[in-house]
DNA sequence: TTTTCTTGAAATCTCGAAATTTCTGATGCA
DNA sequence: TGCATCAGAAATTTCGAGATTTCAAGAAAA
């Protein structure tokens, strides 16, 4: 099993609490390794920015503010509009089709949630197809810099949301902010992308605080 | 010694070839210290990009490519552009003068190198002041994130420019190019900002190749 | 009461050896 | 020659033990 890509997946779905102690000695139990291994699992989510690292004091959780999540879902908008505009002018169809059918398949998974309430199942699917939808958005953006940067912030603001995520009361938006965000592709209009990007995630700023410079003016 | 911090300033400053490989059992020598601390390093820095990580295939220097230095510098652009932009409009006189402080002391520097020639200890001092000049201008951004990023990507610049570092033949720009940033700072105009940033790491990007929606139009 | 010191326990970090995997290049076969 | 196979060597990864540092609780001093 590798023991790095499963503690991260813990850590961006809310298996630990924010501000957590991460024990090396408690975790090798899960994994049946030795600590060490697990340490230097611990070592490179750190390095990552999912878990927070002190010299001879251990692992922990970050945690949480409603500054952080301020911070990082204005970076995810920044990286997203940046993106998704880049990816309109040099995606073409292929990628207009591409955005579109994992919309489809984020959608029909989204829909399935609000009629029969989350299962960890579906709860596992629409962390996957969510992720993709927005990967998707960038592919085409010609910037392997960008898009490994917009992973990383894209992980923190799941692991500061995984609270929020559980209940999947955000569905019905979601699927009406997506949507938009696929038209605003389609119509090739660079300002209604950066609108849309931005209406889908507003609610999660503090009203009133300070944004981007590059973003819509906050009403 | 701290072997993660010596090593990440090697292979910034150009101690190593692009696509050299990286032996733990080798470095370990360097440093007097076992080969797992010396890889626990290695995969730190691998998370940020600085060295690249294969499974059983262990760590190599990432590879010089036209393609990555444009991406990296428009990257640069990006976040320097809007992190300036948002110092502008919320860090005040306190955050001027830290600026014109920052840009006096390499400016400083820099003439000594036109004058006298690039030593070791005078491109130490370069090194330092050049990262602060760049941290100063963001330094009131009000985004730890940004602020992160930046470092990451900053990093990642350093490495791939560390052999066209190394002559000092563009100190002559460099100085004209950071005072014209810090006259854009006290003139409060975003867009004059947008511009002289640009106009700093124009040279560095491939010229005709498709640049950020957010930047100026290359001519 | 508050602060400082002591001391045992617990957690963290380092290490070298052992286990595993990849690399190299020599051999055999078509 | 070209290609596959198969050791032996080399490199990578894992491991548990021992060294070091931090933490916590109680005793002594202010």
């Amino acid at each position: 099993m590798d023991v790095f890509e499963d503690i991260k997946t813990r850590a961006i779905s809310g298996a630990f609490a924010h501000g957590e102690k991460l024990r090396a000695e408690v975790l090798r139990n899960d994994y049946g390794c030795s600590a060490s291994t697990v340490r230097e699992a611990l070592l490179r989510l750190a390095a990552l920015g999912l878990v927070e690292f002190q010299e001879q004091r251990g692992f922990r959780m970050p945690q949480y503010t409603t500054e952080r999540q301020h911070d990082i879902t204005q970076m995810r908008i920044m990286l997203e509009t940046e993106g998704a505009c880049r990816s309109m002018r040099h995606g073409g169809v292929a990628w207009e089709s591409r955005l579109n059918a994992a919309h489809h398949k984020l959608s029909h998974i989204e829909r399935r949630i609000a009629a029969m309430g989350p299962t960890d199942e579906l709860a596992k699917l629409w962390m996957e197809a969510e992720l993709e939808f927005h990967q998707t958005l960038l592919s085409a953006c010609g910037s392997d810099i960008l898009i490994e940067l917009h992973l990383q912030v894209y992980n923190r603001y799941r692991q500061v949301k995984a609270e929020y995520d559980r209940t999947f009361q955000h569905v019905a938006c979601n699927i009406r902010e997506h949507q938009a965000i696929v038209d605003a592709a389609l119509s090739g209009d660079a300002e209604t992308m950066r609108q849309r990007v931005f209406e889908h995630f507003e609610r999660h700023l503090i009203p009133g605080k300070p944004v981007n410079v590059s973003l819509p003016e906050m009403v």
